[in-house]
DNA sequence: CCAATTAGTTTTCAATCTGAACTATATGGT
DNA sequence: ACCATATAGTTCAGATTGAAAACTAATTGG
């Protein structure tokens, strides 16, 4: 059963409510709320607002930007705001590039590489080595922009184990159990550098930065077809860690083997390989196939488009499925479908409606808003939460600081 | 966004510790667990726990239950126990009976009555009137044994909206947006009767009292497929409160219609009229078809057999996806295909090594440990759950009377 | 019958919120 | 220019609550 075994102790509210207030000067966005309207808006008294954003300035978590005038009478409130002077670097490993990228606090993207890079088979050592020369040049930028890194996150397209900083298993890196130190990229970062699954981290990033709603699944077609389930906001990965695996939903109980072992999966008609194999492209880079692909679409060459159709017409079932089990109500398209989704959605939008009719409402399906970017917010945006939630613990290591 | 408006208070703090000493006394089950284990098990003082307990005794929600001697020196402890004096009536309207149960605080079934009812298109008065006369015995027998009734759960075969009181969609009993006033079955009551679906209850009945693990799928046979998603030891019923409905996961995209509007769901496969047609039962009551089929299975009856396997071999299908889906690596099996297990079984293990090699143990395909039973303490569960999660609420309430 | 041991209570203290009174700073009308 | 009004933010007393430690209570074994 559930183990909450941690009694309440008297601190324990100041915890949550550091947590609280942090949390509505994060979600005011640009509004930049005054302690007075952190008060009205939390519930808390103006005397507890006061104390605990004290706390929060003083760990530079939040800065005072300013007086805050509304045209009304009375004294101007001062503005808060997540400081802009401490950020994260989010980093991405993918089979065909490497990327980096530096997040303030307020989730603003202020720096960005991404480099070609051939990492299928690859030994995680090498790849590391080219990941440290970008994280190099986002450490460049903080130094440059006067940001102090508080640390970071990797997204892999894998399965991880967060806690050993391993990857279980990266088919198409073909990397199998390996330990990875993500720690070394960002030497002296205080919170270190957290590992995570590539489309776990772009659904979040969505969540946090883009078509953010409470509940969804975000859909990704990368190399495989992956997936992120997000319920109340918060990410669902299961007991094993390995939710979201929509690429391996069964869409034909006599379809042909998948290399997961099993049969019939939507990967084997959906992946980009099928599509492209489908299609009649021939092998090449992953860029040059994909522009021959869509310009077979604009020609509406038909060995492409029924390609495209079938892919949408068995991404549907799956949907269809999984909003059945999972009562989703909203699916955002990241990766190869948002590229393709002009194509795709007719097709898929006509298979939910004979699987599920009416189940998914149209207008909420959408196409990812962050693009390539979205794994990087994510990946950034986990250290960032984690601030966030739990802003007290970090109070207590700069004040030993 | 998330919304967790509500601001931390100092008397939160108490709130949260004496849940989790009521938590503590209800999961050692029959220990009937000391002041002074309960601080060493939940890490609270000595003094807290006294404190916190003298309130949920004085409230009647715990009994002392004379000393408790360890063999050992030392003064024994007073033993701690829910309260075998209060009770909670789980009900149940299905197609084709009315059931109720007297739980007590506990968990133990101390009363429990069942009548066959076909209540298929009844008008939900009838069918409430009927299921009073049922209550009515359960609120005879609490009286008896000096239970004293504090609210009760009834399950319905369909969509509920609890906060209404209404079905909103109940198609095996051809119902439709009914309203219901379960609150007339135990007038008086002073936590009332809470509505819920019948799949979820038995879900929870699971969890609470039978095979229970923090995550796992609960797979109802009834009249329908349903399901209840148990993640994290807490029910998951998704944004619209319909998640579950494994009956309408797509197993075969070129299958047969199904009632639902779409097509090649599990239940036009593994419903209970589809099994019965194709192993060539004839019409006629749900009871006695269901013994010509077991007839038919023992018999080794081709068609029955085939049936059955098909159904099996479907439900592989859908658990297969759905394990990939939310990392499920548990399911329980409960209602018709509680009964048709054994012959069941040995098909959907095979489904399963197909569609997902390696991803379910099989020893993590159990069959429901509380036959019949389950929905009513799921049901009931559901209020006795709500007092231990907030017993300051039922404190407040209990001072004021 | 007393030392040892364990259960449970009482007392003192610190943390932290609320509420009310207070100070600070602005606007607008006269 | 000045004051009424309004809003922002701070200070301080009061209440709730758990931790820590000292204390009382009850039992066993020698």
């Amino acid at each position: 059963m559930n183990e909450q075994t941690a009694p309440g102790r008297v601190g324990d509210v100041r915890r949550r409510n550091l947590s609280l207030v942090l949390d509505s000067i994060a979600r005011t966005g640009e509004g930049k709320p005054s302690r007075a309207q952190l008060a009205a808006g939390t519930g808390l008294t103006k005397a507890a607002v006061s104390s605990l954003v004290a706390d929060l300035v003083e760990s530079g978590l939040v800065s005072e930007v300013g007086l805050y005038r509304d045209g009304e009478r009375g004294r101007p409130g001062q503005g808060l705001e997540l400081s802009a002077r401490r950020g994260v670097v989010g980093m991405e490993i993918n089979v065909d590039y490497l990327a980096v990228g530096l997040v303030d606090l307020g989730g603003n993207l202020r720096f960005h590489s991404t480099v070609e890079s051939r990492n299928r088979g690859l030994a995680p050592e090498k790849v590391m080595e080219r990941l440290g020369g970008l994280a190099d040049e986002a450490i460049a930028a903080a130094a440059a922009a006067d940001i102090s890194i508080l640390g970071g996150g990797l997204a892999v397209p894998g399965l991880v184990d967060e806690q050993r900083n391993l990857v279980l298993s990266a088919p198409n890196l073909h990397w199998e159990h390996e330990a990875l130190n993500p720690q070394d990229l960002l030497e002296g970062a205080p919170l270190g550098v957290r590992l995570s699954n590539e489309a776990n981290s772009a659904a979040l990033g969505e969540l946090w930065y883009g078509a953010g709603r409470p509940d969804f699944l975000y859909v990704s077609g990368e190399v495989g077809v992956g997936g992120g389930v997000i319920i109340g906001s918060e990410l669902y990965t299961g007991p094993g860690g390995s939710a979201g695996e929509l690429g391996h939903i069964v869409v034909h109980p006599d379809g042909p083997a998948c290399s997961c072992g099993g049969a019939g999966c939507l990967e084997t008609f959906a992946g980009q390989e099928a599509i492209f194999e489908a299609a009649g492209i021939p092998e090449g880079s992953l860029g040059g196939r994909t522009e021959l692909l869509l310009a077979a679409l604009v020609a509406r060459e038909p060995r492409a488009t029924r390609a495209v159709h079938d892919a949408g017409r068995y991404l549907g079932v799956a949907l269809a499925s999984s909003a059945r089990l999972m009562d989703i109500e909203a699916v955002v398209l990241g990766g190869h479908f948002a590229v393709l989704a002009e194509w795709l959605r007719p097709a898929l939008l006509s298979s939910l409606e004979r699987y599920a009719p009416g189940l998914l409402d149209p207008g909420n399906l959408t196409v990812s808003a962050l693009e390539h970017s979205g794994t990087l917010l994510g990946a950034a945006g986990q250290v960032i939460r984690s601030v966030i939630e739990s802003p007290f613990e970090f109070l207590l290591a700069s004040k030993l600081a």
